[in-house]
DNA sequence: TTTTTATTATAAGTATGCATACTATTAAGA
DNA sequence: TCTTAATAGTATGCATACTTATAATAAAAA
């Protein structure tokens, strides 16, 4: 029977398959610390950038600024950041990771890294750096083209 | 500074993005027939397979049935598909997709091919045959895995 | 300096996506 | 047959994810 369209073998689908295998994988791993991939990336890259605010760390993990604020809610009700007002721009709030906030995301270090390593685990090391590199230029293609 | 994980370069953080633009780009290629790439995906597996039941479907484009559920009943509250319980098992509800539903379906066919050349766009052909059989293999292997 | 524009954060609305629980129904076994 | 297990669908709760709107503040322009 002629299928009116081959969705199963477009991009689209192939990403969104993946993308649900990534975050379950992720969740299996990590399921002892009760925090998502979004809310450890937001952690995670506060560490690296304390005193962000929420616009500037959004841009830098690629998150919707109206997404990242009510994740950001969240992961402040379980104490792991906290909110503060800058004082030389009142618009802003200003980030910083809690230390029980650090605890998980040190924690999660290790099983974040293995659960990255099970969710490439069907390719060989070839394949691996084939599909991120491939990754990395069609997501860089559409920054460019987009900003 | 030492960052404490190179999240950025993760391949959860690459496809994530991925999936990011590639519903991006499906939805404005797609804007003037408010369908969602989920929406789209279902009409169109029934165009393929009319009066099926909801779990093979779920089964079928690996959605949550819970998730389908609820996709279907806003689709139905299009108009787009129709639910009949089936008279040999009273528990299934066989789907069929109207004739409203078929048009949209046929009337976005084109454009989402061109969605679908969009979001590999970055990539020459050799890279896009490329990408899909990595991902082909990457998603074959953890459902050989889990089932 | 007053008006306009831009920026930051939040809120509301829509749409996935998954886990869990619950109902109805069917199938399997004792 | 009666009980138990399995299945289909729905409902609920939590967590993204994006769009549009709004409020507050800041910066730029007239």
């Amino acid at each position: 029977m002629a299928k009116s369209f081959n969705f199963g073998e477009a991009p689209g689908h192939l990403i969104r398959r993946a993308q649900q295998l990534a975050v379950a994988v992720f969740m299996e791993e990590t399921a002892a610390f009760g925090a998502t991939p979004v809310q450890f990336a937001i952690l995670n890259a506060l560490i690296d950038d304390p005193g962000e605010d929420q616009v500037t760390l959004s841009n830098r993990v690629a998150f919707d600024p109206a997404t990242l604020g009510s994740v950001i809610g969240r992961i402040e009700a379980k104490g792991w950041v906290t909110r503060k007002a800058d004082p030389g721009d009142k618009r802003r709030k200003l980030l910083w990771v809690t230390p029980e906030g650090e605890k998980i995301a040190l924690g999660m270090k290790r099983l974040v890294a293995k659960a990255q390593l099970r969710i490439v685990g069907p390719l060989n090391p070839a394949e691996r750096e084939q599909l991120l590199m491939l990754l990395g230029k069609l997501i860089a293609g559409h920054e460019n083209a987009a900003g």
